[in-house]
RNA sequence: GCGCCUUUAGCUCAGUCGGUAGAGCAGUAGACUUUUAAUCUAUUGGUCCCGGGUUCGAGUCCCGGAGGGCGCACCA
């Protein structure tokens, strides 16, 4: 499995090992070590000696900390070197007469990318620099492979998400997102919990992948010799508990579409998916606007400005803008919901717009929404009141029956929510499902099979309830300022060998 | 699927008009007891993404292919 490597970087891992060798063959061996008693973390004891004076020392205490070395800097009989543990960096400092012509043998042998236990005493230097003065130290992993540049980092786009291990180690920023990106889930659930909703799990493989639109990745189960579909929501069966009665219910969870892959899209991504029984359409809304809030303030530190692009910001005051769909796409083009609502007059429009033809009216009330409003929708924006015939799983409005109950949440032109009254009227969902057969025949493929238990559940009587799709990797993007689906994904998806 | 861009040392990048492959960092050897991209001296290191073609001669020009990025298309 080792790949060749170039000429060069063998002579740097054969450096590399003949100085794990030479460890060795002193009674240190990196890799027999398995545990390091650490006392403190680089940030506890910025902390801790924050107030430390210029060139003060406080040998009373000795501190155990472990990281990686990330810079080393020898200067004759004494050494810098820059560690780097999961909370922030800290400068440490060995002299070899303290330390004895041995073990700074063995200081010889550390180099930049390994892990390292020390223990010591804090000072600060006379640059002023909070400093771990060395009294002891262990070699407890030795990295073998060299690191990319100390200045410039890992800059290879495709190293990077190949080898995320060593951007990770590299780059401070990319680490930063993702430390970023599990707070911002955890005070998603923390938020969520705390209004009485229970996280649950339900299937990845599924005999009918259903619940939206797209084409599911196939499966094979050798113990039933049965295809198999990954699912693509949660949906269906999230709402089967609230026929059982579990009345608040949520999953975060991954969700896969096998489609194009681009800057918004990933092949598997996460999904947060919740119902709330007796909650509408208006009841969800609030509360969305309250999550996003509040994730907007947690990640700025009080804030509802969010940083966006070159030097730009987005609103997140309350109350998010609101518009109609149909009223939307009139005001910025006048296309009225005749037009929009007849079949003949969306393709009419389609063809203005100098759009392709659109296999089903649907389809092409979702292209001219596309190319018409979604472009506007930079301020977080909820658009309300979707037509029924895009809206298959919704609940119709009481005063308003070609409408359904249903928003979208837009910022930075990303849509971020989705969110309706769910239709607990088993006999409409019958016939809808029926409809969708029709335009699966007509040519849209990505309309799925219909799940017929789905129906026989709401037979059994679902409560009236509203139900949220949120994409958690989009949030996290508009969060953190990343263009790319992919710098918010540990591992994206890449092409096999390369 | 289509278009544009990109691929040179372990990393970050130069490479002019087609004429012997370059730098910094890292590495190696040496000097240096408060440095911090440490510094100073010396020095090793190349499948120029792959395969063809043109040419006396190709990192450079042409054709084909691969990986990656961006845009379009696709994606309720």
């Amino acid at each position: 499995m080792q790949e060749d490597l170039g000429k060069t970087e063998a002579a740097l891992v054969e450096a590399r090992r003949t100085h794990l060798a030479s460890l060795r063959s002193r009674g240190n061996d990196p890799f027999a070590q398995t545990r390091y008693a650490v006392d403190a973390t680089c940030l506890d004891l910025a902390k801790q000696y924050a107030v430390l004076g210029p060139e003060e020392k406080a040998t009373s205490e000795i501190w155990h900390i472990a990281g990686r070395v990330m810079t080393k800097r020898g200067m004759g009989k004494t050494v810098f070197a820059d560690v780097r543990d999961r909370t922030g960096r800290l400068q440490i400092y060995a002299r070899k007469d303290e330390l004895g012509d041995e073990r700074f043998l063995d200081w010889g042998s550390i180099e930049r990318g390994d892990v390292i236990g020390v223990a010591g005493y804090i000072f600060r230097s006379k640059m002023g620099e909070l400093t771990l003065h060395v009294t002891d130290f262990a070699v407890l992993a030795k990295a073998l492979a060299p690191l990319p540049d100390k200045w410039s980092g890992l800059q290879d786009v495709e190293k990077r998400y190949r080898q995320r291990y060593v951007d990770l180690i590299v780059n401070d920023d990319v680490r930063d997102t993702f430390i970023a990106r599990s707070t911002i889930v955890a005070e998603m659930r923390r938020f969520i919990d705390s209004h009485g909703f229970l996280e649950v799990e339900t299937p990845t493989l599924l005999h009918v992948a259903g619940g939206a639109a797209a084409r599911p990745f196939m499966s094979h189960v050798n113990a039933l010799d049965q295809e198999m579909q990954l699912r693509i929501a949660t949906e269906l069966n999230l709402k089967r508990l609230i026929v059982g009665g579990m009345e608040r219910v949520y999953e975060i969870g991954r969700i896969f579409r096998n489609e194009g892959i681009d800057t918004t899209h990933n092949p598997e991504f996460t999904m947060l998916e919740l119902y709330a029984a007796f909650w509408d359409v208006h009841d969800m809304l609030d509360f969305n606007e309250a999550l996003i809030a509040h994730l907007v303030s947690v990640v700025t530190g009080g804030d509802d400005k969010l940083p966006h692009g070159d030097g730009g910001s987005i609103s997140f005051a309350r109350p998010f803008k609101r518009i109609g769909y149909l009223e939307g796409i009139e005001q910025h083009c006048g296309y009225t919901r005749e037009q929009l609502l007849d079949p003949a007059g969306a393709a009419a429009i389609l063809e203005k717009l100098g759009l392709p033809k659109s296999p089903t009216h649907g389809h092409a009330l979702d292209k001219i929404f596309e190319h018409v409003l979604e472009p506007h929708l930079n301020d977080p924006t909820f658009v309300t009141d979707y037509p029924v015939i895009i809206s298959p799983l919704a609940k119709r409005k009481a005063d308003d029956p070609d409408l359904v109950d249903r928003y979208e949440l837009f910022a930075a032109q990303m849509e971020l929510s989705n969110a309706f009254t769910e239709l607990n009227d088993p006999d409409d969902q019958r016939a809808r499902f029926e409809a969708q057969i029709a335009e699966r025949a007509k040519g849209d493929d990505e309309i799925p099979e219909p799940d017929w238990d789905f129906v026989r559940a709401l037979e059994y009587g679902m409560p009236p309830t509203a139900g949220i799709g949120i994409g958690v990797d989009r949030l996290v993007m508009l969060l953190t300022d990343k263009q790319s689906i992919r710098d918010v994904i540990l591992f994206p998806l890449q092409r096999q060998h390369g």
